[in-house]
DNA sequence: CAGTGGTCTAGACCACAGG
DNA sequence: CTGTGGTCTAGACCACTGG
């Protein structure tokens, strides 16, 4: 069924694999350098420096100047998650989408806050609260301060219509940022608009923006009850 | 303090990266293509292939043949985290690690836990429950079926010193699996062995592992109350 | 059909770290 | 010092797909 893979660099990655699962390379074991494979698989040195680099970059190899490739001796799994823009996950999940505006207020935002943005502590930031809804039930909640110093065209725009994911997406670039995912307990603020009970165990998303130096965002969204976030490895 | 870049290809990438940013192609635009690029920045048009794959991995360009390179409209944030070993992951944060096993038996799996191992609805499997100390505090629940018919050695093998999450990575290799992250309630069976409050809001894992066309394990893990996954961007 | 990205090659130089 | 991986090049052919 599956279709046969083609490229050379592939074929080289599977046989390699397919080797340690053997045992052919157990754990520890150094391998052969890239230009004995080469030779061997019949392709040049960078078909292998492909493959090889792919397995290194999942875990699976160890590869070090002059030292060698090794097998892992304890790979490390590393998951992949796709965080998508909610109304595509939503509609991704065949459900209508609607956003829900729940409050927008410029204040300045608690100490704890200010630090985690790196913004002076008397800095104005728009906080905004909304409800994205799957199928007109509350899907998650979102719960965000965005640095007005960053982005100012933010204190006249309503987020009535688009929500601010979506809107700063479109408006704001970002370098680099940090996520962070735990699991909290709803507190009243969070279990009313939610509709679940209070203490309910709730799936959980941090998630700060920064442009260059300057924080851009900061949102925490709270997920429904028994929302799981997968992938494959 | 950064040292300077002298990869070629890495120059390239942050090049694109830093005009997409500065708005000079725009979410949408079309990009010129891999030869041009390469004319514009003086090297072959292997490593512009290499730097523009990059950041399309990264999801800020979509990439098509004849269509050529765009920007995306959306950028999808992919995170990726590393799910290490719990001694290495307790160790790394200065903690003493130890590990305790709860319970071992040889029994039938629940229904819903032998379909989503795919084994028979009567196959034998051991069933492990462990905590994971951190300076001898409770750290992590682990709650793991093995399949006996792929991991026969596990039978005799007592999992008192060392913990099943570190032979099954010694043992047996795993072609793929599955992972996911959720918010659990803590049960009594949770909440006692770990101390904490029955209902606490726990950060949970999932964790699928195959050989082949062959479950080897199936592991809940449910971490200490205010636990966090954190990665960068 | 034809333009674009995807891949492969043979050869070269270099940075790094083991011995 | 020397072996190894990391990268770069110039050129080539190919697969896919938009027009």
């Amino acid at each position: 069924m599956t279709a046969p893979i083609r490229q050379k660099w592939q074929s080289v990655r599977d046989e390699v694999r397919q080797r340690i699962h053997a045992r052919e390379w157990p754990p520890g074991a150094l391998m052969p350098n890239e230009a004995d494979l080469a030779t061997e698989f019949g392709c040049a040195r960078t078909t292998v420096n492909r493959a090889l680099r792919s397995l290194a970059e999942t875990g699976l190899l160890d590869r070090r100047r002059k030292a060698g490739t090794r097998v892992a001796q304890q790979p490390v799994a590393k998951a992949t998650f796709e965080i998508p823009v909610m109304r595509k996950e939503i509609e991704a999940r065949g459900k209508r989408y609607r956003h829900e505006l729940l409050s927008r207020a410029v204040s300045v935002p608690p100490a704890a806050t200010a630090v985690a943005m790196g913004c002076g502590s008397g800095a104005k930031c728009l906080r905004l609260r909304a409800l994205h809804h799957a199928d007109e039930r509350p899907y998650a909640l979102e719960d965000r301060w965005v640095n007005l110093a960053a982005v100012p065209e933010a204190r006249n725009e309503p987020f009535s219509e688009i929500s601010a994911n979506e809107w700063l997406l479109m408006q704001v670039p970002y370098t680099h940022g940090a996520i962070a995912f735990s699991a909290t307990s709803a507190s009243n603020a969070v279990a009313i608009p939610m509709g679940c009970k209070n203490g309910a165990s709730l799936f959980t998303i941090d998630r700060l923006t920064w442009n260059k130096a300057e924080a851009v965002t900061k949102v925490r969204i709270f997920f429904q009850e028994g929302h799981q976030l997968h992938t494959l490895l």
